[in-house]
DNA sequence: TTTGTTCATAACAAGAAGGTTATATATCCG
DNA sequence: CGGATATATAACCTTCTTGTTATGAACAAA
């Protein structure tokens, strides 16, 4: 996968709000499917579909007991995505500092030449 | 929009390659729909579509010149999504942190009780 | 071995996404 | 006014997404 093919995988995954629901949910540990599953208002194989996702983007990764597939956060492809975004709101806040500072200077020197 | 709505929007928006190709684009300024579509083997209206979802999601603005209707980035959204993903990387990141205390700490008593 | 549980997969339907071409709208310019 | 330019919108097609139900596979427990 190019880096550009695993951002769309990360924001695809991260645009859906009952992915977003399911990260919530492993940020306090491992949960299983039937567990992740059982707040929403929708069946198992759909929950099932969504890990697909997330898994795809590499957000979440599966471990294996007995009959369970317990699922838990994986840090890399969020700090990707962060990384991503912080440079962009990093050039974006330097490009409004300096549009703010010409404009405190041309407020300064209204009118003197 | 709620919360939740405007995240869906903005990954959404962040999903596609074209469309951050466009805001890379956007972050040396101001850029025409034309300019925008021409280095993409894509129609101006494909174009024009991108161009309001990124709007739709906040991301970026648009302003009018004569004919033309210069986008801008718009850093209020970025920032954002940026917030939302810093919480998850921040909470993951010291549950890693605790996670290696704990594997260190067992190494280090290893055999000892 | 039989039964129950957990999860994945297949097949399907409805709607959304992303592209196209053709056309409408708005503005400039001669 | 009439033509050129920049953009938006409409109608359409194809593919992807997201849900469904039905079923299959792996393992536990009796």
């Amino acid at each position: 996968m190019t880096p550009s093919e695993r951002l769309d995988a990360t924001f695809t995954a991260l645009a859906d709000p009952t992915r977003r629901a399911i990260l919530a949910r492993l940020m306090s540990g491992e949960v299983s499917v039937m567990e992740l599953a059982e707040p929403f208002a929708m069946s198992q194989p759909a929950i099932s579909k969504h890990l697909k996702v997330l898994e795809r983007a590499g957000l979440i990764s599966r471990g294996r007991d007995a009959q369970r597939r317990p699922c838990r956060i994986e840090g890399e492809a969020l700090a990707e995505a962060t990384g991503w975004l912080d440079e962009y709101r990093q050039v974006w806040e330097s490009n409004y500092k300096r549009l703010d500072m010409l404009l405190a200077d041309l407020q300064a020197n209204q009118g003197k030449a």
